[in-house]
RNA sequence: GCGGGUGUGGCGGAACCGGCAGACGCACCGGAUUUAGGUUCCGGCGCCGCAAGGCGUGGGGGUUCGAAUCCCCCCACCCGCACCA
């Protein structure tokens, strides 16, 4: 008598077998090559979802097929700690962010255990435990020593009720997130890491990250943000107010004699000046910059200018001297915030050439002609690879490219002296500084004598302290009576410590270095980091791709040139996978107003709500939202149908780059299609049946090909693809005559195949069928490579490459053969005409040409 | 605007290097068994057509013995960046 499929008592049975035999604890090997599986770390929020299990299920079935192929694994996994939700939370409800933090990590830690991922948690930490920001503090005196930190004044979002500056992401329209207040710019004096003297080599970098999506690669790319141009000064007719020339940078110095105006930014340092000696041209100033506010109105926004009155001097038309505006489309931040205006050949300058009545001039044509810009047409700017035709050339020949001209510009002028190439980035130093008590104290300390001074390492950890209040805004750090004044380190007289904390985004910019060596006195271990690193497989979202990535690389750099990782984790991770998300439909019916009202997938049945009936409308494939309703919660979905039906479900149905929709027909098919597996290891085990020698080979064959398709499917990241081969093998295995052993070595193997997707039925079932110790220990299989070979094959043969019959022959058959049984074959579509042409591909297909 | 991606049955998707389009799953339809089951098992299922056959991978063109796959043009949707000189 069998028993049915009792997912909840197996997974028990087993994740309690794994833990006693200690299973996934990661241990240092030299004798086998290391494989150190990381998936993205998540925030404590209170409850993990279904991205969570999808995210976790993935980077599983890695470290699991890794450590059946011999590999010593890593795969830990712990807690990005500090952040914002947390002050939130306490100030919402009046407790205090650690416990709010600790008791949400012990939460999502009891929801993930019985998930039965091969993870190491005796590698477990959060950010916010001192044992590890400490470190971090100490990793940061060090990357201040190595001149990879400043101090320098910025401009920043501050929000002025909530009395602290905000993340650019925290900006929406121009408003705090949460407070609705007008976010202010204020010029403040922060922290910074100096990640933009690494721009050039963080850009060069990522054309050796192969195993890295190419639009990660690209994103990054365009973010720093590599340009080459010239850097030249244009001289003033008349000096103001100690500025004797503009420096300005172009990236088409070719178009030099076409410029019509000098521009610059109004907070550019003459514009300033003239500011502070002209109330017009101040207000015009404070008019401007107010535009820029809003990102997504700056498209729409007109440009706007005013004529300084000033004129500087064209370098090489010297008899020719031109207007110097100040303009609002003009970035203080790039470049040198001044530009010269070529209206012919930019959209922007055209657009304020045209309102402002300035010269339009041509130096370059299409080589067939081109409407001109100075006759109304749209400015023309061709892709620099384009030869097109010099009629106003700064040098070089009269055809050539936008690319060479440059290049020739280049060498003109520093040749002549007036200017010099430069290579410039996008990518801006890294703000670290933020007026917030949750997150990871800056190790420095201010003294009115010695200036700004670094905490000795002998008394770190700089600890948070526990008696904060959270009932004003602004940092408690900031306000606390004692915390903050201290005697200065160096000179020993009042002094007072750094109320900022870090960035979370320093926090989870070097986690995946410390799992190799958690508890290690110093913020990493040199023979664990030089045995372990580097990442060789991390999967996370693409949310991602930019910010914590990016950081990420720079900080493995500082490591690297600190001494706390080996050189050759420079680039921490060798292969980057980026996974979908998880969808649902969404419910929602509409309240008397007209106005939706949104139902759990549970309140609802057969389209219609359970409760009342109503039909309700159904949205696709929205992104799980709780505000939306549209969520399911990973530990009821465990708690019905198993820890191996969410685990399935989720790798099965898309591939793991694009985004899945959980239905519920779908989980129940998958815990059907895992009951009925159960069902045939559970017939076989007790089968008698004698053996049946040509179907016992028939399901050998079969089972090597599995074997094959599924190691591919699995080392390809094609998960999806893999199952569908395990369902069609259990068809076959259902269906297959064979004897009592063959199936129960079928069944055995692909007990071995599944486990890393459904690793507890899979040990079950290897325990059933007589599987020697624990299924997750066993190598993996491998396919017999003369097993995956047929003795006959079967040809589809096409006339005109339409398919029109086939032929079975044995494999051997030689071409001759094969021609004649095809042209056979498929007589009867050739109406008796003898074909004009045969082609046969060995061990493929024959098309006949009629 | 710039850059990138995607488009295959009613649905999710498969198809290696240009070689049988639609594997596998869902939904649906039929049959058997059980008929109190989260049943189970067998079969069918791209479209048109009684059939023979024809048509078919967003649309149009091309290369090829042969195209979902390569090339050109177009359409739709998604993502990233966005006054970066």
């Amino acid at each position: 008598m069998s028993a049915r499929y009792d997912a909840p008592a197996i997974e028990a049975r087993w994740q309690d077998a794994w833990d006693r035999a200690g299973l996934f604890r990661a241990v240092a090997d030299p004798a086998r090559p290391k494989c150190y599986v990381l998936e993205m770390f998540p925030y404590p929020s209170g409850r993990i979802h279904m991205g969570h299990v999808r995210n976790y299920t993935m980077g599983d079935v890695v470290a699991r097929h890794r450590r059946a192929t011999g590999h010593a694994v890593l795969h830990p996994m712990g807690w990005d700690a500090f952040g914002l939700p947390a002050e939130n939370a306490a100030m919402a409800s009046g407790g205090h962010p650690k416990d709010w933090t600790l008791a949400n990590i012990a939460a999502m830690r009891d929801q993930m255990k019985p998930l039965g991922f091969s993870i190491d948690w005796s590698r477990e930490f959060a950010t916010c435990d001192p044992a590890y920001y400490g470190h971090q503090q100490r990793l940061f005196l060090d990357m201040w020593e190595a001149g990879l930190v400043t101090r320098k004044a910025a401009v920043v979002n501050w929000d002025p009720v909530e009395n602290t500056v905000l993340a650019n992401e925290q900006v929406v329209d121009g408003r705090g997130w949460r407070s609705g207040a007008e976010v202010e710019r204020r010029e403040l004096t922060q922290w910074f890491f100096r990640i933009s003297d690494m721009a050039g080599e963080l850009l060069d970098a990522l054309d050796g990250l192969e195993a890295w999506p190419a639009k990660v690669r690209l994103m990054q790319a365009n973010w720093i943000g590599r340009s080459r141009g010239l850097e030249m000064a244009w001289p003033l007719v008349e000096p103001s107010h100690g500025h004797e020339t503009i420096p300005v940078y172009t990236t088409r110095p070719d178009t030099l004699l076409g410029a019509s105006f000098v521009g610059i930014s109004p907070d550019h340092p003459l514009a300033r000046a003239l500011a502070a000696a002209d109330a017009g041209v101040a207000a015009f100033c404070e008019e401007a910059r107010k535009g820029a506010a809003t990102e997504e109105a700056i498209e729409t926004a007109p440009k706007l200018g005013l004529d300084t009155g000033l004129r500087v001097r064209h370098p090489l038309e010297t008899g020719r001297t031109l207007p110097v505006w100040i303009a609002n489309f003009i970035l203080m931040d790039y470049g040198t915030g001044a530009i010269f205006g070529c209206p012919a050949h930019d959209a922007r300058d055209l657009e304020f050439a045209r309102k402002y009545g300035l010269p339009v001039i041509s130096t370059f044509e299409a080589e067939g002609g081109n409407p001109l810009p100075e006759e109304g047409a749209p400015a023309f700017v061709p892709p620099r690879t384009e030869r097109v035709r010099y009629t106003r050339s700064v040098a070089g020949p009269e055809h050539q490219t936008g690319a060479d001209a440059v290049e020739a510009a280049i060498a003109r002028a520093e040749v002549e002296g007036w200017g010099r190439g430069v290579t410039r980035y996008r990518l801006r130093d890294w703000l670290l500084s933020r007026q917030r008590y949750w997150g990871c104290p800056i190790p420095a300390i201010h003294c009115p004598a010695c200036g700004t001074v670094p905490v000795p390492r002998d008394q770190l950890p700089v600890l948070l302290p526990d008696d904060v209040t959270f009932d004003r805004p602004g940092n408690p750090l900031d306000r606390h009576p004692t915390w903050k004044h201290v005697a200065c380190p160096r000179c020993g007289g009042q002094a007072q410590r750094e109320t900022d904390t870090m960035d979370t985004f320093v926090d989870s910019s070097w986690y995946f270095a410390r799992f190799t060596a958690p508890h290690a006195s110093t913020p990493t271990d040199p023979a664990e980091a030089a045995y372990w690193m580097n990442v060789d497989q991390y999967i996370g979202g693409i949310e991602h791709a930019i910010l914590h990535l990016l950081y990420s690389r720079f900080f493995a750099r500082a490591m690297v040139r600190t001494g706390h990782l080996p050189p050759k984790a420079a680039e921490p991770f060798d292969a980057l996978f980026t996974q979908g998300m998880v969808t649902h439909e969404i419910y929602q019916t509409r309240d008397a107003q007209g106005r939706p009202v949104y139902h759990f997938p549970e309140e609802v049945e057969d389209g219609r709500l359970r409760s009342t009936g109503e039909a309700v409308e159904i949205i696709p494939s929205a992104k799980m939202s709780k505000s939306k309703k549209n969520v399911v919660d990973p530990e009821t979905i465990v708690r019905r149908w198993g820890a191996d039906t969410a685990r399935w479900f989720v790798l099965s149905d898309s591939p793991p780059e694009r985004d899945v929709e959980w239905t519920a027909a779908g989980a129940e098919a998958a815990w059907r299609h895992l009951a009925r597996v159960h069902r045939l290891a559970q017939e076989a085990a007790l089968s008698e049946a004698p053996a049946v020698p040509e179907a016992d080979a028939a399901l050998e064959r079969a089972l090597h090909r599995t074997i094959h398709e599924v190691t591919q499917g699995i080392e390809s990241f094609g998960f999806n693809a893999a199952i569908a081969r395990l369902y069609a093998f259990t068809n076959l295995v259902a269906r297959s005559e064979a004897g009592a052993e063959a199936k129960r070595r079928a069944l055995r193997i692909m007990a071995q195949l599944m486990a890393p997707m459904t690793p507890h039925l899979a040990e079950e079932m290897w325990s059933l069928l007589g599987g020697e110790g624990l299924c997750a220990a066993a190598p993996w299989p491998v396919a017999d490579p003369a097993q995956l070979i047929d003795d006959t094959i079967t040809l589809p043969v096409q006339v005109n490459g339409k398919r029109r019959g086939e032929i079975t022959v044995p494999r051997d058959t030689g071409p001759v053969e094969i021609e004649r049984l095809a042209v056979e074959a498929v007589a009867r579509s050739l109406d008796g005409a003898p074909p004009r042409k045969v082609i046969v591909v060995p061990g493929r297909i024959v098309n006949v040409v009629a």
